[in-house]
DNA sequence: TGACAGTGAGACACATAGTGTCTTACTGTC
DNA sequence: GACAGTAAGACACTATGTGTCTCACTGTCA
């Protein structure tokens, strides 16, 4: 998406590793400052409202950092079904192997949570559907697909933080058989091929 | 040395906790209250004078720990150079293992290192002295006892910190020459036996 | 050279959070 | 039923963090 200028950028990597050292509640303003070697004055330049705006910043950043990510296991994906493997796959191992998420949720789970399941869900949609949306409209009417997109996203995080003894999404072998039960049925007649 | 009861000890446990958690610049008498399930007016009925007092406390208690835990290692020593080789590796591996320390060395390393090398080394001496004082009586009067035990701590400390490319104190065969070559010769002349 | 944008330093009033001390009421024990 | 130990919370005080400003400095353009 838009990318930010290089200070913005080193000032939300401290943002990232005071909130890992010290948790999202301990950290000030004036740690970050310091850790990214600016002013509190040009932070307050930067995200007017302090750290409820940079804290935001930050989670716009990682989510599409995330995506990015994503996408690039997804390109070599050989039809619809392959696709969405692929996808609820390599988003269930993006969420599994990240340090910070994991981190955050070990230290913080209250908010850390409510980011993944209540006031985070929108704006998770929302750029997920920003990013996958291009690669399913060869499959779905736009519409379609982004029902799919928000199916899935909602299922990859429940299945993230619930894992359940039926379905493991990070299985290639399991995944299929879910998106082939419950993913496929419900999109086939929309699919314009493939 | 004395121990603590259970309270104290809970309050402790849960400063050590906490003091990992957000670093010892971080934590509040609160949230120690808080992770410990007492009251703040407990605590500083338990430990007047707040943070300041409390983590004295602690530290005491870890190096009394430490020390319990070394002492066990060094039972079975069959003479005075057995003895010696044994208390600095197992000093220089309880060092290198100490979860807690290494996490303090790494989010605030200032004050850590103050602990190790200013102002806490008297204490350490002294609380090393009480240890291990009884186990050299057999082999040096007590006063040169108490300049080896102070000589080791300093040694022990520093090789812990930055490690010499020519000496491994955790290593058996290293230890055993450093003590032959440095240790031995000075304290040979008082030596009571073997 | 002189305007200019961006910055660091720090003053400031304000809000929030933590401290240390008390009093009160509750609980279990002898 | 006295007693010790505790939790809860009121309290004044202090320290810390916040958000906004001003000002002086620096490098970059014309």
């Amino acid at each position: 998406m838009m990318s930010l200028d290089p200070a913005e950028s080193r000032v939300l990597d401290a943002a990232k590793s005071c909130c890992e050292r010290w948790g999202l509640a301990k950290v000030t303003i004036e740690d970050i400052a310091n850790e990214a070697g600016v002013s509190r004055a040009t932070l307050y330049r930067m995200f007017p409202g302090g750290k409820d705006i940079l804290f935001e910043a930050l989670r716009v950043r990682e989510l599409e950092d995330f995506f990015t990510r994503l996408s690039a296991h997804l390109d070599g994906a050989v039809d619809f079904e392959d696709l969405m493997v692929r996808c609820v796959m390599h988003a269930t191992h993006e969420l599994r192997n990240d340090q910070h998420l994991s981190l955050m949720l070990a230290s913080e789970p209250g908010d850390t949570l409510g980011q993944l399941t209540v006031d985070g869900v929108p704006r998770i949609i929302r750029v997920a559907t920003v990013f996958l949306a291009p690669l399913v409209d060869g499959y779905l009417p736009r519409r379609e697909g982004a029902r799919l997109v928000e199916l899935l996203s909602r299922l990859v995080i429940s299945y993230f933080l619930a894992p359940s003894e039926q379905v493991d999404l990070g299985e290639p072998e399991s995944a299929r058989a879910f998106i082939h039960a419950f993913i496929l049925p419900a999109f086939q007649p929309s699919l314009t091929r493939s």
